[in-house]
RNA sequence: GCGGAAUUGGUGAAGUGGUUAACACGCCGGAUUGUGGCUCCGGUACGCGUGGGUUCGAUCCCCACAUUUCGCC
């Protein structure tokens, strides 16, 4: 099902948005934070326990569900929410961050990207076309253009080289594009360089997305690199679309890109840090496999009502954990995402009172501060 | 009682007459940003059963003792 996004009042000292992203009969407020759930699975949770997070929107992944089980399986079993059984949005990415991130080898070319399935050696060919389809046989409620994300650095001939052909490839997705019940978003890269970040926006906003990633950060740059490229594009983009930057969920990466007027994020980082033992605190990140949680019978955080917090202390995470229990994992995904969420949630209070430079002043002392 | 073998960090263990005693696990930390979950990177024995001896030098050679273990009576 088609989404649609509503402006509903920008802060008044700086970029940031409030809005609504409205789903068949649900509405779903923006700054949003959504867990991912690349193969089709948040990793560890189930439906509910992530509902249980107050998300949103989550994402599953184009590359992978087309390699495992297959596209066709998923639309056999009546897509995407049919199949993982979730009723709230779904979005697919593109894959075009998966051939940039785990293809060794790889081709580009005009029509698409050859490149190796390192682990069993397949050849594969993926195109902004394939991409759509495959998004379309998922069923999921937003597509992803097919985009060529850039290293970082990467000199500026490259760049505009790139982001001709990521337009190009936008231009033909769109094109290939039938599912009248599914959105369709287009990615702005550009690298580090203002006139080219304007230009794929400029050029994205001519083919009528149904709304604007940024992509081509988090890919090893510097945090004001990062600011910097998210406000280059931000700054071209229509008032009336959503904005999502992709793969950022660094909980400082998300107060400042909100200030910059992105309305959407993503991050692998909740749930992966979970798997390694950490958690997110208002007082900044703590590893609870650290000795001083052996025997620390209170929650991981007395401000958080997740199902963790209320429930569980971190002397039992810690366990969990030391011993690579699967529950420790689940427990730190859920008290991870609802961090996250929660964190959105303290935004947009923050947009509502027209406050948030105050609101990250005083965030930036609480998790960098000393405990 | 007699004979043999062994004795290296928290654990399993490798090793050499001469710089910083391998490796693994554990332990102590760190990393992780559009996810091939169970990964990666650091640190971790002032010491080689105890006491003597040989030697320029011994964890490694010799002797005694202790402990463990195997076999025999």
């Amino acid at each position: 099902m088609k989404v649609e996004y509503r402006l509903k009042k920008t802060e008044a000292h700086t970029k940031a948005r409030l809005g609504e992203i409205i789903y068949g009969n649900k509405v779903y407020e923006t700054p949003m934070f959504m867990p991912v759930g690349t193969q089709a699975t948040v990793k560890t949770l189930s439906p509910e326990q992530v509902a249980s997070c107050n998300s949103g929107i989550i994402l599953a992944n184009t590359y992978h569900l087309w390699l495992r089980p297959g596209e066709d399986i998923v639309r056999s079993a009546g897509g995407l929410h049919k199949f993982m059984n979730y009723d709230g949005p779904i979005l697919t990415d593109s894959g075009g961050f998966q051939v940039f991130s785990l293809a060794k080898k790889k081709d580009i070319t005009p029509d698409g990207v050859y490149f190796k399935n390192q682990y069993n050696g397949d050849k594969l060919f993926l195109t902004p076309e394939k991409s759509i389809a495959i998004q379309e046989a998922l069923g999921s409620d937003i597509a992803i253009s097919f985009d060529e994300c850039v290293a970082w650095p990467a000199d500026r001939k490259y760049v505009e080289e790139s982001v001709k052909r990521t337009l190009e490839w936008a231009k033909r997705g769109k094109e290939a594009h039938t599912r009248s019940d599914q959105s369709l978003f287009g990615v702005v890269q550009g690298g580090e360089y203002p006139d080219l970040r304007e230009y794929c926006a400029k050029e994205l906003i001519k083919m009528n997305f149904d709304g604007y990633t940024v992509g081509g950060t988090s890919v090893g740059e510097d945090k004001e690199t990062m600011y910097k490229m998210v406000g280059y594009a931000t700054k071209h983009l229509p008032e009336d679309k959503v904005r999502y930057l992709m793969g950022v969920g660094d909980p400082i990466d998300i107060v400042e890109n909100v200030i910059r007027g992105i309305d959407i994020f993503d991050c692998v980082s909740p749930t992966r840090l979970a798997r390694h033992g950490n958690a997110l605190t208002k007082y900044g990140k703590i590893n609870i496999k650290n000795s001083q949680y052996k025997s620390d019978f209170t929650p991981i955080s007395d401000v958080c009502d997740c199902y963790a917090c209320k429930n569980y202390t971190k002397a039992y995470i810690h366990h969990l954990i030391k011993c690579d229990e699967t529950f420790g994992q689940t427990l730190l995904s859920i008290h991870n995402i609802r961090y996250l969420i929660h964190l959105t949630e303290e935004l947009r209070e923050a947009i509502k009172n027209d406050s948030i430079l105050e609101y990250r002043e005083k965030f930036i002392e609480d998790y960098y501060g000393t405990k």
